[in-house]
RNA sequence: GGGCCGGUAGUCUAGCCUGGUAGGAUGUCGCCCUUACGAGGCGAAGGUCCCCGGUUCAAAUCCGGGCCGGCCCA
């Protein structure tokens, strides 16, 4: 104990010790059970700090809930399908996923998984994240994916997954459907082009970022009050190159500023073409193939790319003299949120689950039966659902993820729906488990070749948790906690709550915790290309584990984001210095007081109920998950009181072993310790160790509150205040602390009596030689700290 | 264009719900070796609480309007 503090030593010590030791197991048969619905992380291969600062909130909750008497259900999972790993792997090996066998694709994408996997749970456990690795899944095994498939079959069943051809966000490049959570907007500039229509013998100018879509026009559209518009409303425009003839239809959504106040209606340029389409029973061209490139429908353009099927339409317009002007302008573009190539939106048949159906009973569940903290954020969900316009579509044309248990007759096209007893199933590798066709006969089968969206493995996971379905624990669903980042709360808490809501009629937690995200030092969220980002490693290796857990948590309210500021960071290391030592000095000059004490001094019994005041504190930020506001409480009392004030106090005292000292140190030390034990899970525990040999910190009891003694806070203090007034004043005196006083006085008709009560720790707190206390008569200099007071120093 | 959050010393922030002297950290400056800790102690300076209006005896706080920034979504 005698060595500085040394973090990196402490945190490879028990980290061993806790991997070892099972500390943190959940316990099923325990009466009182707490289940956190731990967000598996996608295998990156390593933690940012963003990720870390979830984790630690989790994490805090999991070790106080622990520390107040629960069996703490804090399972970790690694939700391992989907394109990222695809993309990534491409890119490793430079191939697209259809130049390699899918099933050796699928195989490297697993053990690339696991190489990432290996390093993340390295972070987690460098962290001090007290998961029960007891309960680690990967959702690529074909236990996990078993259950996916189950549910995919149960809400079949049910009626609220189907499949049909409805028009949905597809990415060219990755070639494969989207969800609409998928698609992420960034401001782009894009050439507008105007562009030549004819109605009857007249001109009519349209403006349209996407020429190429001219073969796949339906209809022009304009808005119904603008008056350029009237005589035309109803008409035939026939638009250039392929001279179609379309209607001219009148609607609010057009926007009469932008362009010419006419547009082009095509199947689909945007979602708005789709509404539109449907609205005025428009038909549907497929102009976009799967892979990217124009179809048939294209002609002269067919078979290009789109990028280059616009450069030739352009240039066809020009020559004809049918491109009027163009221009550049800055809009927003829809891009896959993995590759960010422009999405198109194009319809085939895809598998969907029906949450328009769901969307209702999903806000009536989350407003009603979810608490948030903060409160706010349950706002981002509610906007999130009143804007989605399409269902929630699952199939995915990717390799590496759950397949859909699903076949088709190959000669009467009926679907079969896999069996219970059939999964884990792969479509693509086994026929059904049936005869012959049901309706037909026939014996050929088609296994279903696309995926599901990995959202289906990982929105499950608050029933897998509890043990669904073949162990159960009803008690367990919905969770007690769901954390994450309110940049989720539109995908995560989203479809966690679909699933759960479709599967069980349940919600699939009672409280959403939300977290902030970590923001560079230039106040920016961090992003590669900012240049902003900083490893979490390096904030590691420099501030300690513990510091900057709780830098992390104990910076700013829950919810709100934190700015890397290398000051706060130190900030908080110094604090674990500054309670290092003086856990050295308690254990170094204190001895373990076994014999009952009787705690008379009013010293004593200020820092004790201060102490208690603290805890009241602390046990109330806590049960709303404020765990700035608990740290500052924690903070402040160390470092102010327990070390500025009482230890200076108590060091005559320990000098001539006094046992009330020793042990009023040592129990206000202990308190400490246990009440930051949730937050730096390190330090305090090398600390318990000192004084409960052979324990652990994180199996103590967090204090419950206790009743205040008020009066002794507010005579404490008075002794307290007096005693550092005297200390400024020898201070501002230039007088060395050690230095004795010859001669102290103090008058003071109200608090003689009191501070005759605290005459033996004032005088030998500062050294004073002779100390007098009166109640009679008036010194030369006033009190600060109170009123009515005063004394004279004679330094020598 | 819509929704949400925020605007408080040079910087980061608390307080706002429940009106009454604006708290902390960091940075700056000055002083001090004191039986754990100089990675420390004591002290000082530093604020139109974004702006305008309203309610009130009293507004950082409540109400209305505006401006600016961030995030999410169209």
């Amino acid at each position: 104990m005698l060595r500085n503090y040394d973090y990196k030593f402490i945190e490879q010590k028990w980290q061993k010790i806790w991997e070892n030791g099972g500390i943190y197991r959940f316990d099923p048969s325990h009466n009182k059970v707490y289940a956190i619905d731990t967000p598996p992380p996608y295998p990156t291969g390593e933690l940012t700090p963003g990720n870390a600062l979830n984790y630690i909130y989790c994490d805090i909750v999991a070790r106080y809930k622990r520390m107040k008497g629960y069996s703490v259900l804090f399972p970790i999972g690694f939700d391992c399908h989907g394109l990222p790993t695809e993309v990534r792997v491409e890119n490793i090996i430079k191939k697209k996923r259809n130049e390699v066998d899918w099933r050796e694709f699928k195989e490297l994408c697993s053990k690339y998984t696991d190489i990432w996997i290996e390093a993340m749970v390295k972070d987690y456990k460098r962290l001090g994240i007290s998961f029960d690795w007891k309960l680690k899944y990967v959702t690529k095994d074909p236990s996990y994916w078993r259950k996916v498939q189950l549910s995919f079959i149960l809400m079949y069943r049910k009626g609220l997954i189907y499949r049909a051809e409805h028009p949905v966000y597809w990415c060219p490049r990755c070639e494969t459907a989207i969800a609409e959570a998928e698609v992420e907007y960034n401001q782009a500039q894009r050439e507008l082009y105007y562009i030549k229509f004819t109605v009857a013998d007249r001109d009519l100018i349209i403006a349209t970022t996407r020429p190429e879509l001219l073969a796949a026009i339906v209809a022009v559209a304009v808005h119904p009050e603008d008056e350029r518009y009237q005589a035309i409303i109803g008409k035939i425009a026939k638009a250039p190159l392929y001279e179609r003839e379309v209607p001219i239809i009148a609607t609010p959504e057009v926007d009469p500023n932008f362009g010419t106040g006419a547009m082009m209606i095509c199947t689909y340029g945007d979602k708005r073409d789709f509404r539109l389409q449907k609205r005025y029973k428009l038909p549907f061209i497929k102009l976009v193939n799967k892979n990217g490139t124009i179809s048939e429908e294209g002609r002269w353009i067919s078979g290009l790319r789109i990028e280059e099927a616009r450069k030739k339409i352009v240039e066809m317009l020009r020559e004809q003299n049918l491109l009027i002007k163009q221009e550049m302008i800055m809009s927003e573009q829809g891009t896959c949120w993995r590759c960010h190539t422009p999405v198109e939106i194009i319809a085939e048949k895809q598998w969907f689950v029906a949450t328009t159906k769901l969307a209702s009973k999903i806000l009536e569940i989350a407003n009603k039966e979810i608490r948030w903290i903060p409160e706010y954020q349950y706002k981002r969900l509610e906007d999130w659902v009143n804007s989605l316009d399409w269902d929630w579509v699952i199939s995915r044309q990717r390799v590496f993820a759950t397949p859909i248990p699903i076949w088709y007759c190959k000669s009467c096209g009926e679907t079969i729906v896999a069996d219970e007893s059939w999964i884990p199933i792969d479509p693509r590798l086994e026929p059904p488990k049936i005869e012959k066709c049901p309706r037909c006969g026939a014996k050929e089968f088609e296994g279903e070749k696309d995926v599901m969206d990995t959202w289906m493995d990982s929105s499950i996971t608050c029933a897998v948790h509890a043990g669904w379905p073949d162990n159960f624990d009803e008690r367990l669903l919905p969770a007690d906690l769901q954390p994450n980042g309110y940049d989720i709360i539109r995908t995560w808490d989203y479809y966690l709550l679909a699933r759960h809501l479709a599967l069980f009629n349940k919600p699939a937690f009672k409280l959403a915790l939300i977290n902030g995200m970590v923001r560079g030092t230039d106040g920016r969220m961090m992003h590669k290309s900012y240049g902003n980002v900083i490893p979490l490693a390096e904030l590691l290796d420099r501030y300690g584990v513990d510091a900057f857990r709780l830098w992390a948590s104990g910076s700013v309210k829950t919810g709100s984001d934190v700015t890397v500021r290398f000051e706060d960071l130190d900030f908080n290391k110094r604090f674990l210095i500054k309670l290092w030592n003086a856990a050295k000095y308690v254990l170094t000059y204190t001895k373990p007081v076994n014999e009952e004490i009787k705690v008379e001094k009013l010293i004593d019994k200020w820092i004790l109920n201060e102490l208690h005041k603290t805890i009241n504190k602390i046990n109330n930020a806590m049960e709303e998950f404020q765990f700035f506001e608990a740290l500052n409480e924690l903070r402040s009392f160390v470092w102010d009181k327990f070390c500025d004030e009482y230890l200076e106090a108590i060091k005559y005292r320990t000098a001539k072993e006094d046992k009330a000292a020793y042990f009023v140190a040592r129990y206000v030390l202990f308190n400490i310790i246990i009440l930051l034990a949730p937050f730096a899970p390190f330090i305090t525990e090398e600390i318990f160790e000192y004084l409960e040999k052979g324990k652990s910190v994180h199996q103590a009891r967090y204090p419950e509150s206790k009743p205040i003694d008020e009066e002794a806070i507010q005579k404490g203090g008075i002794i307290v205040g007096i005693i550092s007034e005297l200390r400024r004043k020898k201070v501002a005196s230039r007088v060395s602390l050690a230095s004795p006083i010859k001669k102290v006085t103090i008058f003071s008709k109200e608090f003689a009596e009191l501070l005759k009560e605290g005459y033996e720790d004032i005088k030998n707190v500062l050294r004073i030689e002779e100390l007098n206390i009166t109640s009679e008569g008036r010194g030369n200099i006033e009190s600060e700290a109170l009123k009515g007071v005063t004394y004279d120093i004679t330094f020598s």
